[in-house]
DNA sequence: GTTACTTCCGTAGTCAAGTACGGAGTCAAG
DNA sequence: CTTGACTCCGTACTTGACTACGGAAGTAAC
């Protein structure tokens, strides 16, 4: 079922899938992209399935993960090995809670200083940097 | 009013303020940390403002401050720019808060696919695979 | 068949915030 | 006065995800 008319050239290629031409030597050489064949020392052609392979890897970053793990994912691509993937995205979940959380206090703890910034009276000390020396 | 006295060896300096001695030069490259001077070929002392000014570093990076940032609140650390500092603090908190909402959706979209993967049935392809493809 | 655009391929550079290494100089204790 | 620990200093390496460069080879258009 799958379509091989592989008809594009990496700049084609890469304009399809939205990346730079660099982009695809990279993850070929990491091994997130076949490296197609080349006829008789002609250049290599991409077809759809490449172009698609790429969006994967753009979808699964966009989720967090590195490439390392779209790596693993990727060979879990065949959707029969689902609970290794969710296992995959629940530690890639503890991992986006924990920065979540990491952000909340600072993000409290920015507001109260630029708060208490806004709120400053000329003749005393500015409470942000008194914040950074005191704690 | 302030101590002076700098009696304190990097080793010390460094143990003192709680980073590699490795970080005290990085950061004096940087201009983020005065370099004392080397009394006639002798070695180079450390007093306590400097254990305060490497704290005050941290705690800045602890609320997401880069280095360079760093490097421009350092120029306002007396206290009466208190405007400008608050500047910085509130692009800081814009970022803090941006950054917030990718990973809220991360989030989302993480719990939405592994909860869908333990809910998933045998017989259909991976939920995270498929999303992977399709989006 | 020549010009102009790609492609191929290896190597090297970017950014941030350090970390590591190694030889030479300095210092304190015994 | 020597030994061992520490300091100084330059340079290079680390991680992750690319980006840039440059020469040679392939390809498309005229």
């Amino acid at each position: 079922m799958e379509n091989h008319l592989k008809s594009l050239t990496v700049g084609a290629f890469a304009k399809a899938a939205g990346v730079n031409v660099e982009t695809i030597r990279f993850y070929q050489c990491k091994g997130l992209l076949p490296v197609p064949e080349r006829p008789h020392g002609s250049i290599r052609r991409y077809g759809q399935e490449d172009v698609a392979r790429i969006k994967f890897v753009k979808s699964a970053q966009r989720l967090g993960f590195s490439l390392g793990e779209v790596g693993q994912l990727l060979t879990l691509e065949d959707g029969t090995h689902c609970s290794e993937a969710a296992e995959l995205a629940a530690l890639r979940l503890a991992d986006v809670r924990q920065r979540l959380a990491h952000l909340k206090r600072m993000e409290a703890a920015l507001a109260k200083l630029v708060g208490e910034c806004n709120a400053h009276q000329e003749n005393v000390s500015c409470p942000l940097i008194a914040a950074l020396y005191c704690c």
